[in-house]
RNA sequence: GCGCCCGUAGCUCAGUUGGAUAGAGCGUCGGACUUCGAAUCCGCAGGUCGGGGGUUCGAAUCCCUCCGGGCGCGCCA
């Protein structure tokens, strides 16, 4: 169960009971433990309204409270705190519960379940995947599970740049410039040297950028042969991206590129026309929203158009893009799309967002940005010889920063660490980037990042197989273990509040596209379970006892295990 | 010029949307293995939350203003 909405339900009826109002309870977990485990911050401001003493109307709602099984003490505090801490023995049946509940460890599902479009990774045709492209991969992966956990239905779609200005510039390209041999060899190298050679052409020699725009609208125009050219870049990419998307176990539901709505982007362009959100200006149809009726001052104020038909007739993502809002509303029926992209193209979304508005699409539409990843030095992170550091070679750095560490460093024997390299090395990744405000830049460091001790993803990773070790030795069958448990040792009881906390947290992550409260709660458990093995023998203490030891270290287990499931990291079972 | 974001311990970062004495990790220093796994644990030190105003019972958080940094801004995605 969620121990935060059960409170806040007694605390707003205590309100209402002790002082005959309806008021926010505003219950937060307390920040240092002398003050109970949560807190209920509202009769402060109720004071306020009604104009009395804090103190004594927190007086009243505390005595409410007193006789809840919940509470061990309900005593106010400060100014006018109501401070609450919880009973064990509430806490062990609730743990008792979670234990008992196999398929989900105590974590309901939401009370009104949305369908909700996650757009994330997105890598553009014909280039391999860099570092750019891991955050958005790797933060919409742990999404979409949270939020598939959470109980909502949800579409992961790779919204692939495969459409666009690009391919002009890669068919004429690879006609001037491309080698077939090389193609066949390297397809995703090839293509990427191709696309630079004939951008770079393309900003000095106009006659070369007319030829690729040529080229483009005979491909969008459906000619045969570019099109065939299209599907073999497509193709090539597709089997590369599927190589690491298999490492990294990103899985999605749909892989609709911007090609799939290449047939709906004339309507789009003709209905926002028709409709005065748009219109012509030297030769391109834009939306200015200084024009128009109601819509959002700021972008009015910018005075920057929504461009969605070049003045040579060809669109783009900005086409793309509306498109793909109106087919998701109509196909999935979505109640909510996120966008899982950087946060420098928060611009764009804020315009497509609001056109899409003006259209009367109702559907919640969020962008979820993230910062960028930057090297020791705060620049943008490269290679040494200066080009953007692929994504394959980050993973196989890791890898084998990982494996060589595990012998080094801890002498694990050669063979468990060759095992062990991909889930410690990548989750590794995972976690240092998981683990930190998705909205904040994100500074790479190898040491920090293959770190097997402090906040990181091998120390969580390492707690868990402690959990798996003890319970082997224990002899028990995991099915028996069933507590029940009892809370008397200190580390106990902080690990079971700890424990009892993982429903609101998932909730928590799922609402807010914040997987860093997962990976938080996660070290937070670990740290727990430290302690308590330090305190507290499991295979040597006498039954009764035992037992609720036992159950501690399963639950203990089976969350870690789900947690880091839940941010797409592997959880091994011996380290 | 317009708009957005950021500034918290030596370093990397949290801070649940306004709550109590601002927290972690790393690093430094000092302790704990005949004990279910020391990849661990315990302790010490480290802060005018960039500066200054304001709002109120209460501000790292909201408003204003400076300083410093980043990013985005017509036919790329």
């Amino acid at each position: 169960m969620r121990i935060e909405p059960h409170l806040e339900a007694l605390a707003a009826r205590a309100i209402h009971d002790a002082l005959g109002v309806e008021a926010p309870a505003i219950l937060r977990p307390t920040q240092d433990a002398a003050h109970g485990d949560y807190q209920i911050n509202g009769v402060l401001g109720l004071a306020k309204r009604l104009k009395e003493n804090p103190r004594a109307l927190a007086e009243k709602v505390a005595a409410r409270l007193a006789g809840e099984e919940a509470f061990a003490a309900c005593e106010i505090a400060g100014p006018g705190f109501v401070n609450l801490r919880l009973s064990d023995a509430w806490i062990a049946r609730v743990l008792d519960a979670a234990l008992a509940d196999r398929a989900r460890d105590g974590v309901p599902p939401v009370e009104a379940p949305e369908t909700v479009v996650v757009d994330f990774s997105s890598p553009n045709i014909a280039k391999q995947m860099h570092v750019g492209h891991l955050r958005s991969t790797i933060l919409g992966d742990a999404i979409v599970r949270t939020l598939r956990f959470a109980g909502h239905t949800v579409v992961g779609d790779n919204h692939l740049g495969d459409w666009g200005t690009q391919f002009g510039l890669l068919i004429v390209g690879m006609r001037e410039h491309g080698s077939e041999a090389a193609l066949e060899a390297a397809p995703i190298v090839e293509l990427e040297r191709v696309y630079r050679l004939a951008s770079e052409r393309a900003k000095t020699d106009p006659a070369f950028a007319d030829a690729a725009r040529a080229e483009l609208a005979k491909l969008q125009a459906g000619d045969p042969q570019n099109r065939a050219l299209w599907q073999r870049f497509v193709d090539v990419t597709k089997s590369a991206l599927d190589v690491i998307y298999d490492r990294l176990g990103v899985r999605f539901d749909e892989w609709l590129g911007e090609s799939a709505y290449d047939e709906a982007l004339p309507g789009v362009v003709a209905t926002l026309l028709e409709r005065g959100i748009a219109r012509e200006d030297e030769g391109a149809v834009c939306v200015f929203f200084g024009e128009l009726e109601g819509a959002d001052p700021k972008l009015a104020k910018q005075k920057v158009p929504f461009i969605v038909r070049k003045k040579d007739g060809a669109y783009l993502y900005s086409t793309t893009d509306i498109a793909t809002v109106l087919y998701r509303a109509e196909r999935w029926r979505a109640d909510r799309a996120l966008y899982v992209v950087d946060k420098r193209q928060s611009g764009h979304f804020a315009q497509l967002f609001e056109v899409v508005r003006l259209l009367g699409v109702s559907m919640t539409l969020e962008h979820v940005g993230f910062g960028m990843v930057l090297g020791p030095d705060g620049s943008p992170i490269k290679t040494r010889d200066g080009t953007a550091l692929t994504l394959a070679s980050l993973l196989d750095e890791a890898e084998e920063r990982a494996e060589v560490k595990m012998v080094e460093e801890l002498g694990l024997e050669p063979a468990l660490a060759r095992e062990l390299r991909a889930a410690v090395g990548i989750g590794a990744v995972k976690y240092a980037d998981l683990m930190q405000n998705r909205t904040s830049d994100y500074t790479f460091d190898w040491d920090k990042l293959i770190a097997f001790k402090g906040n990181a993803g091998p120390y969580v990773q390492y707690m868990h197989a402690r959990c798996c070790s003890v319970l082997r030795k224990s002899g028990e069958a995991l099915a028996a273990i069933a507590g029940p448990i009892a809370l008397a040792h200190e580390a106990e009881r902080a690990l079971a509040r700890q424990l009892a906390k993982l429903p609101d947290v998932v909730h928590a992550a799922a609402a807010s596209s914040n997987p860093h409260y997962v990976a938080a709660h996660l070290y937070d458990l670990a740290s727990r379970v430290a302690v308590f093995w330090e305190h507290c023998p499991v295979l040597d203490a006498e039954p009764p006892l035992r037992a609720s030891r036992l159950a501690l270290a399963d639950l203990s287990r089976r969350q870690l295990a789900r947690g880091l499931g839940l941010l797409g990291i592997d959880a091994p079972e011996r380290m």
